[in-house]
DNA sequence: GCCTCCGATTGAAAGGTTTCAAGTTCGAGC
DNA sequence: GCTCGAACTTGAAACCTTTCAATCGGAGGC
């Protein structure tokens, strides 16, 4: 259903007024209408006032890109995001956010959608505008465009990834200290076929993960084949379902009795797959996540998860980012956070 | 855990090459590297390449700020939007991002998170970059910077609002109809008490979804009485828990044996709190949630939905835009869509 | 009444790109 | 060898704001 609205637009004849017409307007010179934006303080009450009452008649807009023209940065951060529909990241997104307000900054956000073009579209536009800097989780932390993107200028930060050179700050979790506390966890709850749910390998948050699952399980004196691998496409919640086919399709005897997933997308799939072929969680099947999204502790039943400090992670990053723009003896820096778990029903004994 | 990186930031020393640069280092003239940039066609083979080899020696990039203040307007759009935790936002922004991509254009995605305040500063900063239109979800329809924005030329598309007056084009869905097909569908598996879960008032969504279920017992000739409101303070998932106390909490006789909540966040906080008090769902207490977000479907119990059709809704708008900001004869238009009933678990018989 | 000083205001330059009319070069055709 | 036109290339203007040295006007001190 649509309707159209014949009302004529009653645009203004003008395009759009200047500090130029500003200044005509109100009696004065280009630089008072300057001064009364950028200094009042040096504008006597009475004149500032008149060019005020210019600026509102004329509708005067700024024009950023000649500001910025002189300025040369402006005063905004853009934060890369990998996956907009993912929870996780719209958190870390949110700690940004808040300590950008906090310094008066702008945030936008792009979004690569897990595609390295795309990613690189964004890199470049930003770089383009001059940004104060760019927070990023990229698609592949080995991407040489952030290096790029650095060396001109433009501060980078990445985002719950790490990289061997320090070639930029990066904020991140420990991804190994995550995955064995996860498996710990299980264990101590007496689980000793313990499935892995997670894939592509080539992210290194997976094998991060899965390398302290292997770590803690060892530790315990099992045999790595312990481990059941359940490999998956991507860490959606379509992937969890599948997970959850294949798991409940196995015999009794080789069906692990837990599922540490890689991330709280997948545990939710498994989650709801498992409950809907008959097998009760936790009782036949625990089950532990990661990232402790709020969808997670919502869930019918609530999911043992690892929780990451995201806000956290998106504040120490801007930090990060606004001590490189301003700090001339900047020294990068890389932060690792501490994951924790936290336990609800879907792994209660 | 923190570790410092004391290797020297190897900063080349100019701080960046201009079109004047490349000119000088390629020995053509300003123009020529200009015509290399946008109509390479319009330079031989060979300067062109002496061009590029410049460029990428002097690691050229190019000022968007210049470029702009020259050429009028960005090729960028930009998404205000209202909740970038809640996934039907996301969506949305997905088909924007996916219909400005074919355009060649980039998106912003800017996140006022219900702070009017925030919005406003957004609208402005977005205008003052000569963004090819902005998409908004308003905190308030009403704002009147929309309006202001809109009339000093900056397009502006109101998304998932609708307003009286057609001052600019807007895309939603038709809420009443909502919520009328939702409690349709509980009246037809025989609910008779049937609550409806939604607030604060001043959302106008929250508004037309209950007066669709009013409308829907209405017509089914029960007393409107037989709506039992649950008020909360927000459309989030802990605002969804205190329904749930509240719901489990009355007596079995008054209780009502069918929830509908204004959206899926609030559905399945009072999903996750009924099956921790005890209460069986569907058998207890049937659900719909509204928006059908992915989480919805993935809930252990799943959850019927009332779909509405985001990315169609972001599609729609951008093409909106576009042709606001590209056509001249273009009329302002008010798109309804119309929302969908998916039926799950949470209310099998 | 003159001088100094100070705050308020001015005007011109600068910032990097695009555009476009005007200029140059080169080769073909006569 | 000359003319003509096509294919390229050039140089200057324009876009709009900010900055800063210079100027102005008036108040206060002598």
């Amino acid at each position: 259903m649509t309707r159209k609205s014949g009302d004529v637009s009653s645009f203004s004849a003008a395009r759009s007024a200047g500090v130029k017409d500003v200044a005509a307007a109100a009696g004065v010179s280009l630089g008072t209408v300057s001064n009364v934006l950028n200094r009042p303080d040096r504008v006597s009450a009475r004149t500032r006032a008149r060019v005020e009452k210019a600026m509102a008649e004329l509708g005067f807009v700024r024009n950023e890109s000649a500001r910025l023209l002189r300025a040369g940065r402006s005063s905004t951060l853009a934060y890369v995001m990998l996956d907009a529909t993912n929870p996780f990241f719209t958190d870390v997104a949110q700690g940004i956010e808040s300590a950008a307000d906090e310094h008066d900054l702008s945030l936008f956000i792009c979004n690569s959608d897990n595609s390295a073009a795309r990613e690189r579209k964004y890199l470049t536009r930003l770089q383009e505008q001059r940004v104060q800097g760019v927070l990023v989780t990229p698609v592949d932390p080995m991407e040489p465009l952030l290096d790029e993107v650095a060396r001109h200028g433009t501060p980078v930060v990445i985002v719950d990834r790490t990289r061997d050179k320090a070639t930029h700050c990066s904020v991140a979790v420990d991804d190994v200290l995550g995955g064995r506390i996860a498996v710990e966890h299980l264990l101590d709850l007496g689980h000793r076929r313990v499935a892995f749910v997670g894939g592509p390998e080539r992210i290194g948050q997976v094998r991060d993960r899965r390398a302290g699952a292997i770590a803690a399980l060892e530790d315990a004196g099992g045999d790595p084949p312990d481990l059941v691998e359940v490999r998956t496409e991507a860490l959606t919640v379509a992937e969890g379902r599948g997970a959850g086919e294949r798991i409940a399709g196995m015999p009794t005897s080789a069906r692990p009795t837990a599922a540490f997933c890689a991330n709280d997308l997948l545990a939710l799939g498994l989650l709801q797959k498992c409950v809907a072929l008959g097998l009760r969680v936790p009782d036949d099947l625990a089950i532990v996540g990661y990232d402790d999204i709020e969808f997670a502790a919502a869930a019918a039943v609530p999911l043992t998860s690892v929780r990451q400090p995201r806000r956290q992670l998106g504040r120490r990053a801007t930090e990060l980012l606004l001590d490189e723009a301003t700090n001339p003896d900047h020294q990068h820096e890389q932060v690792l956070f501490t994951p924790e778990l936290v336990a609800r029903a879907s792994t209660r004994r």
